[in-house]
DNA sequence: CACATATACTGCACAACTCAAGTATATAGG
DNA sequence: CCTATATACTTGAGTTGTGCAGTATATGTG
């Protein structure tokens, strides 16, 4: 019982928090770099990926959007190249996307704004903390 | 410089993990009690607030949104009697929000299962790292 | 009191996302 | 090989959010 508040509470915390964090980091994203929070995400889930390129529906599912809302995104980022389609030659049914270099180039210009940004949002956490939190959330 | 790139690490797990548990969670209540994330925390905030009222304009800079959006998404709230529009006797301009009876019904029915979801996505995090989690969140 | 400015809200046009239905391709079972 | 079912994606309609402009009311200052 004690364990289930807890956790209640973590979560509500959470996501308060995150809305505003999120809005702050897509403002700083759109002022400067022209993309938007969702638009980084993609790039940088592109970046990690082998081979730099994703299907849309994995795309969907790291973001835990639909796949009609991936194929929207994606036709403007595609008109002003930072993706390209490509088709998988096992599987006609699949287009890839994969990240162009001036993807690439954007993506590493907006991490370096995102990371000054998030730098002063998370301040006035403690260096120690930082770790803790660090893990946990990669533990979810 | 070791501080700058820890930080980055963090506050990029911290909103790409918390997009997809808002998302998951807006999903279970949608589906199970017809209301979205959004309304669930204006009736959280009007639950918490002093005579379970207050004016859009508090409930919009506490939910991170604008005036506008949340009176469109009160209408449809109105029209289904989770909540009832008050005058305000000091200040004609304002309309305030208060909670109906079926809307406590319905926030305490969905806080169950949001508390139930929350801790199934957080079952991996142990209790004492919970705790740290909770503070550096509300730290923010 | 009169006037300028600020505040609380609403309405409209637009952007981003979802759901449901449709298309094309792949796969499995008789 | 044919047919049924599943998968990857696209498209149209609806929802939910935003920004901006407009309305009504409140407040401070000469």
């Amino acid at each position: 019982m004690e364990s289930k508040s807890k956790y209640g509470a973590i979560s509500k915390s959470l996501w308060l928090n995150s809305a505003i964090i999120s809005k702050h980091l897509d403002n700083s994203l759109g002022a400067i770099h022209g993309i938007g929070l969702t638009e980084y995400m993609v790039l940088l889930n592109l970046m990690k990926a082998p081979n730099h390129a994703l299907r849309r529906i994995d795309i969907a599912e790291a973001l835990a959007r639909t796949a009609s809302g991936i194929t929207r995104m994606l036709m403007p980022m595609e008109k002003i190249g930072l993706v390209t389609k490509e088709t998988n030659e096992r599987d006609a049914r699949v287009s890839l996307v994969k990240i162009t270099a001036a993807g690439e180039e954007l993506f590493r210009n907006a991490s370096v704004t995102l990371d000054a940004k998030s730098e002063s949002l998370l301040k006035n956490i403690d260096n120690k903390s930082a770790d803790k939190l660090l893990v946990l959330l990669q533990a979810i």
